[in-house]
DNA sequence: AACGTTGACGTTAACGTTAACGTCAACGTT
DNA sequence: AACGTTGACGTTAACGTTAACGTCAACGTT
């Protein structure tokens, strides 16, 4: 900067004017300095900028794991939707640890981000809670914790678990087995919930014996599956958490020679991009990651300018796709 | 700092002594400055002692596609890695696009990371070249570029492809398709031209008309495998140059009416997770993604710490996992 | 006793920016 | 002619750290 200010014989204060175009600049000054930036390929110091605005630039996302094709979406969508912006993106995995997630919060923390978007793990309401006051705007997914630092964007699970079971119901199964991934706080439980309900409105069984609750993953949903069909052998359908579960669990029926779907049938949650074109295509819970993320990345930049704002949650739908595994 | 500083009734340099470990200090006052820290939830701002010390903790990640599972899985394990060496990391899309990689290089220079890790897009060389002389370590995947500051880890392609032209022809296959991406440089078509070579060693043929080019993505894989079934209908089997292309293939053999393996065999590249579970079973190429991103962080930190050594490329072997798609 | 060494700190300046305020010429207004 | 306003800059201090150097008492050595 100081190199650029000589060259274009002005005070660096003059030349930081041209670089963030506050005004009051002569143009042929601003031409004269501007052409000093580019002949001398000068490029502003984010470090220092962000050492005196106290503005880096920056956000960080914390999510469970990154391996997922969901949050690989939903990522990929923030990290597009904020590219425009000018923000670069950190990216931390909790591996659904509360530990790992508190961690990464305090390191994303003195790293000086602007904010944070999270998708909160178990036993988080505590460590919020804690974190929350310190710091910049936090947006969580699928979590409830209000305060003016927080924004929330809700995707309807629960409605996505009704439509998932009406249309089990309306097939005509009667006894339907449920993967779910272990429930350690209300939030968790929102899908596994609403199904249970939907189930129970229509009078039908829905006891623990047909629960199992597993890793949200591949290896999670082949192991549940393999137990599920063991301890309820007349189950003729499976709901699983997402979609990775669901093709874990597929494979555990086929292995078990049970064909899906006219053996067992499947549902899935999230619609990753692999669920139409897994054999059998997966019947899903379609989620928008590209809205979600774009969502996402407006309310935290938003609650960054504007931090005096209050910002009600957003909400989310899901839509049901019926595809071959029902 | 200073209220630190001011309750442990010490200079400010002396919490930074005791914050940094720089010794020379009296066992009392250590004690005493670290209760005030503690006490008071003291934090060092990695901002500030990034401008002065001009070393900011962070590396920057770039990366084609986040939502392909062989990348998460690369960009997991580095995370990781970091992780315990107090790191964080920034992410990129470069989306395969020359321009939006550059972009990201550039934006991660200006937030002055500590050096880059980067699966380069095609028409690199010459961003790489302009790029690389004025910057961090770099560290490139299956690629090669020499200069001090660029690091190099290779994936033994050429080794993965042959191993899988051998695979095919011992089963008997005499007319193989190709999937491939386009091949904009000669890094690209590794795969392919090894794939290829082994062919033509076979005296088998391996002309344009059994190669397609297409995306390097699930629908690239559905496009290609659909015209290559309608150009060279008397093909018996497929290597695609990833597993999401092959999975795309494989829907499309399906839909063709063509049994993988029976119609047509079916070989992938990258062995992701979720390779193993697809119906059929994907046989593919292992790449050992946690090495890999191990080796690339251990290598960019080395070279951060000690950037006049010079690094000797890196080289990782393959692995053929016969499944049930040959 | 004089001097050098060392341990245990403190002081000052600097990293590359921007915010806040200052300056000064030019111009318009009364 | 005196004064206020405004445009177009420049100066100074500050952001929160650390590097480089300074200080000073205590102690050992000759």
């Amino acid at each position: 900067m100081r190199d650029v200010a000589q060259a274009a014989a002005v005070s660096i204060k003059t030349v930081s004017r041209v670089v963030n175009k506050q005004g009051e600049i002569s143009e042929e000054t601003q031409h004269r300095v501007q052409a000093a930036i580019d002949r001398l390929g000068y490029r502003p110091n984010r470090v220092a900028q962000g050492l005196v605005t106290n503005c880096t630039h920056t956000i960080g996302l914390v999510l469970a794991d990154i391996t997922n094709p969901y949050f690989a979406e939903v990522a990929h969508s923030i990290q597009e939707s904020m590219r425009g912006q000018g923000y670069n993106m950190f990216l931390c995995n909790s591996s659904d640890s509360p530990k790992q997630e508190i961690e990464a919060l305090q390191s994303l923390a003195m790293q000086g981000v602007d904010g944070i978007i999270l998708f909160p793990t178990h036993q988080s309401e505590e460590n919020l809670a804690r974190f929350a006051p310190s710091y910049r705007p936090l947006v969580l997914f699928d979590w409830f914790y209000e305060h003016p630092n927080i924004g929330i964007i809700q995707v309807n699970l629960h409605q996505g678990a009704c439509l998932a079971a009406e249309h089990l119901i309306k097939r005509g199964h009667r006894l339907i087995g449920m993967l779910s991934e272990p429930i350690c706080s209300p939030q968790r439980g929102r899908r596994l919930h609403a199904f249970q309900e939907t189930l129970a409105r229509h009078g039908l069984p829905a006891d623990a014996n047909s629960v199992v609750y597993v890793d949200p993953t591949v290896e999670g949903g082949y192991k549940g599956a393999q137990q599920l069909l063991q301890q309820a052998p007349s189950i003729t359908a499976i709901f699983a958490q997402n979609d990775l579960m669901a093709f874990g669990a597929i494979r555990a029926c086929q292995q078990a020679n049970r064909r899906v779907p006219h053996d067992c049938a499947m549902v899935g949650f999230d619609d990753i991009y692999l669920s139409s074109i897994f054999s059998p295509a997966l019947t899903t819970v379609h989620i928008d990651r590209r809205l979600l993320g774009k969502l996402a990345v407006e309310r935290v930049l938003a609650m960054i300018e504007k931090p005096e704002q209050t910002y009600p949650p957003l909400y989310i739908d899901t839509e049901l796709v019926i595809r071959e595994s029902t």
